[in-house]
DNA sequence: TCTAGCAACTGGCTCAAGCCAGATGCTTGA
DNA sequence: TCAAGCATCTGGCTTGAGCCAGTTGCTAGA
């Protein structure tokens, strides 16, 4: 018999995969379960195990899917999204003495740490440097890098840059920051957080981010490259956030330009 | 000698893998450059070509490269990114007469073309439901599906959800929906948009999804849940778009709330 | 001069076999 | 009773072989 569909020319370990997908989507497999192992998988549909593992990578690059050496391979249950909302910039959040972070975190009933690698005087990225309005061939940045967690889970890296002749000798060059964190020194500064501008693109992870986010493949992150302008319109902060895009997703709400 | 330094005990592929991307960073494999053939690859590096094609893939995997069959791999061009501005929204941009995509392609200097594949009424999915405030177990919605392309290349794919029991009837429920589109006749019911609501996610594409968008492996999709809400804060428009993240990006700029 | 067709490249996919390493639970000895 | 250790699951990764299907450019014939 000829098989007929659209499964009929399809290779064999896409057969698999689109099996296991709609199992998967139809609850037979529910979400933790646990699927055959790969050499079930392959006697099942009297394939090569490496056909079969060829079909479970396919889910794992869909993110459907998730292997742990040793035990199986999983239905991978959907996380429920750490949302960050545009109003983290808000002032009145201020008031609270807790950094945007603390605050979302909390929020959400989890515990916020903070982690605080390096802070150090450096060369700028060129977008960083364009957006900040400082010279890319100079070290005219400090560069604050810090990596944030919810419950101990690994969830987002920021690279805070600040301009250099602001920032040095100040609290902004230390780990602890004082009252209100970097936003509440560079008011002391005069500068007021005004407007701000978050440029939203997501990709795959590099190798180090997948390492320090503990990422499973399949997941992609979330870059936002933030801007922070001033009551004159003055760039004073620049941060690039990498989200895992697995358990974090962003919310933005706003006012629409009405017609005069 | 033994090996020495973090490429000592890492498997084989991924030492490849680890000096081809070495090789794509620092310039010596340019943007556009071939790589060697995956039988060239297993040679220089004593390995076996299935080895060297999992190097190749996990490169593909991270965006970095892009096989094309029967011809080679390429080190993958960064794409100039499509922004879409958060005030794609505004009212004043009505007055161009043009949709808020033709506006941004216009802008970009690229030619707007919009397949309506569908409008239907449906039922419509859980988070739909929730935040146009319509019951989810009932058809309640009109689902308008819409492809977008800009220069005739797959951009993102939008399905918009509006009340049945107000577009049915209207120009709503037709392909072409009259001057200012929707919003425009979203107006005439009575609601002005003034405030919106973006949800922001990252994953992989679904097959299918690859499959409109035309995606390579390793190019994950941005997902916008958008409500729009009227002057009387009531939601009366959904829309969820699935854009490609190699080609676009979302831009958000928006006034800090001050304290008092 | 042009073109049809073929050879020799490319990646796509599979197979069958093997060794390694993490996880797990049973068994056996203290 | 308890714990150490082992058998036997699991996925991780590699090998080397083979066939298929796009692509490309050369070559031979009209």
């Amino acid at each position: 018999m000829t098989p007929s569909g659209a499964s009929a020319q399809q290779p064999p370990s896409r057969r698999i995969a689109e099996d296991l997908r709609r199992q998967i989507e139809t609850g037979t497999l529910r979400s933790g379960a646990k699927l055959p192992s790969e050499r079930k998988l392959a006697e099942q549909y009297g394939a090569a195990r490496n056909t079969a593992r060829e079909a479970v990578r396919l889910l794992a690059e869909q993110g459907l899917v998730t292997a742990k050496h040793g035990s199986g391979v999983f239905v991978r249950t959907p996380q429920r999204l750490f949302r960050f909302g545009s109003d983290r910039y808000s002032l009145k959040n201020r008031e609270t003495g807790l950094t945007p972070f603390r605050l979302e975190a909390k929020r959400q009933g989890k515990v916020a740490r903070i982690e605080v690698p390096s802070i150090e005087r450096e060369r700028p990225p060129a977008d960083v440097a364009e957006r900040l309005g400082v010279p890319a061939d100079d070290e005219s940045v400090v560069h604050r890098e810090n990596h944030y967690f919810a419950d101990d889970e690994p969830v987002q890296i920021v690279s805070t840059y600040l301009r250099w002749d602001e920032a040095q000798g100040t609290l902004l060059m230390q780990r602890k920051t004082g009252k209100d964190g970097i936003y509440g020194r560079l008011q002391d500064l005069g500068h007021v957080m005004t407007r701000v501008r978050d440029e939203i693109s997501a990709r795959m992870p590099t190798p180090e981010e997948a390492a320090v986010l503990e990422l499973l493949p399949g997941v992609p992150v979330l870059e936002v490259l933030h801007t922070s302008l001033d009551q004159d319109g003055v760039p004073f902060e620049v941060s690039r956030y990498v989200h895992r895009a697995d358990q974090t997703g962003l919310l933005y709400e706003l006012p629409v330009e009405q017609e005069d």
